[in-house]
DNA sequence: GTCTGGCACTCGGCCCGGGTGAGTGCCAGG
DNA sequence: CCTGGCACTCACCCGGGCCGAGTGCCAGAC
């Protein structure tokens, strides 16, 4: 176990690098800190958390820089969340109330994250599967052609044309309009199946066919849209990632550009609370030199979907975790209120 | 005016320089083109080349590299448009056909362009300023409360929610929904708000507000959606853009980030036709080391938007332009039969 | 007039070697 | 258990010299 004056060595270490980006010593260490004792103690307590592996020197003579184990220690156990002040927290809410519909929200939520904590921001759409439907509407194009709009209490709205085998007439069309929406509307997507099961056997012979390929349809609609997006933005904080470029930072920008890789690295976080992966605990290889913030977020008790951060281990935790947090509840709080 | 030879000096030039990166010389020249002179004689020609503003010395006792103005040249009578290879035309039409909407093709467009050219792609959606509408659909969601749906004719479906003032009944719904569609189903967006302006004055006194409301919401969607929006990706690609990363690939990640400057960079292209950017031409100032090449691609023979891609000035323009081409005319031919 | 070979010159890039300083590990003593 | 001292190790920072690619210019050949 480690001494009460070693984790307090292994913050000042991660505190200063964060800083300074640069291998930190015990001289500069004692200087810095009050930590009330010689260079020489300090440098005792740096040669155990390196045999504990929290530390780590690039080349002997060198000072220590945090590993990965080292950030999740402090993390846990060495800092909290900073709180954003209130003019921040004012300018997230005014910033966030000018938006008009939810892709306004969702992009201006990615902005305002990424210009907050000056890092990869992203923001996944609101989740479908807790969603219900609002609304289903059927239009009749043409004789035998149909267009299938499905309307989700997210605000989402998604259209599918259907090609009927025979053509359908208006009242059977009103009629499964109607029927449809008294069944489904204000349940969930999960729901929708079986709830719909035997609708055809109620209508005529004729009409069934048809009847069953607008339900198929609208079952298909309802998994494709339980695949979620993702919205990324500030890319080009990217570029104040670190000395040698070419190579970190390329395949970041790989992985970011892949939303399905991402979409399973924010499936892998925790549904509620904050989520921090640092370094080689991400799954994905091209994000082993960055820590990923992240944290859900939704219009009430249950988290929606989640946002979050993508950036250098080397960040400014506690910052980071505050800005997230924050955006999250006044993302939230817009949800609700729409 | 330049000779003959002075013009195919300035080609090769151009041709090694983006082959190799470095600042080419008389004596390499000779060597890897059958130029049938003496190093001596291209020294001359380059001398002249550089007076003239077409090739610059990075520093003294270095070779020459292009300027803006000696691509601009090579761009206009040097160089062709290089056809693609059948294979690659093959595989564009495979990625490309199975795209099953909308966004899709746009996001099949993106990522093929980008592997096509390693360089960033960025494509426009379809725009609407030519679009008609499809359909219009009213639906009540609650007594006061209702929802506008907006179907294209080039599949974008918009809604929007409408709080009236007055409860609207359900016969009176039915009537504006069939006789707003009457008017606009088929008609340009553009032609729209004179086809509707009448309408208000055919309803009953009671119904007439909510009858203008709705009608304010669809012109209000209509310009909305008139405002044009685009994807972008392979930004990974940039971390091939030279040796002095952070200072070029910054400026144009940020630049790429804010749409609307790609937007008016597109707007500011030929409709028709390609149309090459070279470095400073480009209006925004963090786009000054790249190129944009982009053209215009439609359904029929008009270009209802634009795709194109952002790489260094020295890029494989011949190459870089037909594959430009080739993925626009085969974008237009799947939107064609969709 | 144009091309060519020759020549002197420039200057960035590379390698080498010494000096410097930050940082370390270890040890003996308080 | 802490501390000061000491020897040691390297990364980094010059400065200098060498090398070679590339240039401009010029006199002579075609």
């Amino acid at each position: 176990m480690l001494s009460e004056r070693r984790l307090e060595v292994l913050r000042a270490i991660v505190q200063d690098y964060v800083g300074t980006e640069e291998p930190v010593g015990s001289k500069a260490l004692t200087e810095r800190h009050r930590l009330g004792v010689s260079p020489a103690t300090i440098r005792n307590d740096m040669a155990a958390l390196e045999d504990e592996g929290f530390i780590a020197q690039p080349h002997t003579s060198a000072g220590r820089i945090p590993t990965d184990k080292g950030y999740r220690l402090f993390v846990d156990k060495l800092a909290g969340v900073k709180p954003l002040s209130s003019p921040e927290r004012r300018a997230i809410q005014n910033f966030l109330d000018g938006a008009v519909d939810l892709d306004d929200v969702v992009g201006r939520t990615v902005r305002l994250l990424a210009q907050l904590t000056r890092q990869v921001a992203v923001v996944q759409y609101p989740s479908l599967t807790r969603s219900t439907v609002r609304h289903v509407e059927l239009l009749a194009l043409a004789p035998a052609r149909l267009m299938l709009v499905l309307i989700t209490d997210t605000g989402r709205v998604e259209q599918r044309l259907i090609d009927c085998q025979a053509p359908f007439g208006e009242t059977s069309l009103a009629d499964l309009r109607a029927r449809l929406n008294s069944r489904v509307v204000g349940r969930r997507f999960a729901d929708v199946p079986q709830l719909v099961q035997d609708l055809p056997e109620s209508f005529e012979q004729d009409d069934r066919g048809t009847v069953s390929t607008v339900l198929s349809v609208l079952l298909e609609t309802l998994v494709e849209e339980t695949e979620e997006r993702l919205m990324i933005g500030g890319t080009a904080n990217l570029t104040r990632f670190g000395h040698d470029f070419p190579l970190t930072i390329r395949p970041v920008l790989e992985a970011l550009e892949e939303h399905v890789v991402m979409l399973k690295l924010l499936g892998e976080a925790k549904d509620s609370g904050m989520t921090v992966r640092i370094g080689h605990e991400n799954a994905h290889e091209g994000l082993a030199s960055t820590s990923v913030v992240t944290v859900g977020y939704g219009s009430g008790d249950e988290a929606v979907a989640k946002l979050g951060v993508v950036g250098p281990t080397r960040m400014d935790y506690p910052g980071t975790m505050g800005a997230v947090r924050a955006v999250a509840r006044y993302v939230g709080q817009i949800l609700a209120e729409s």
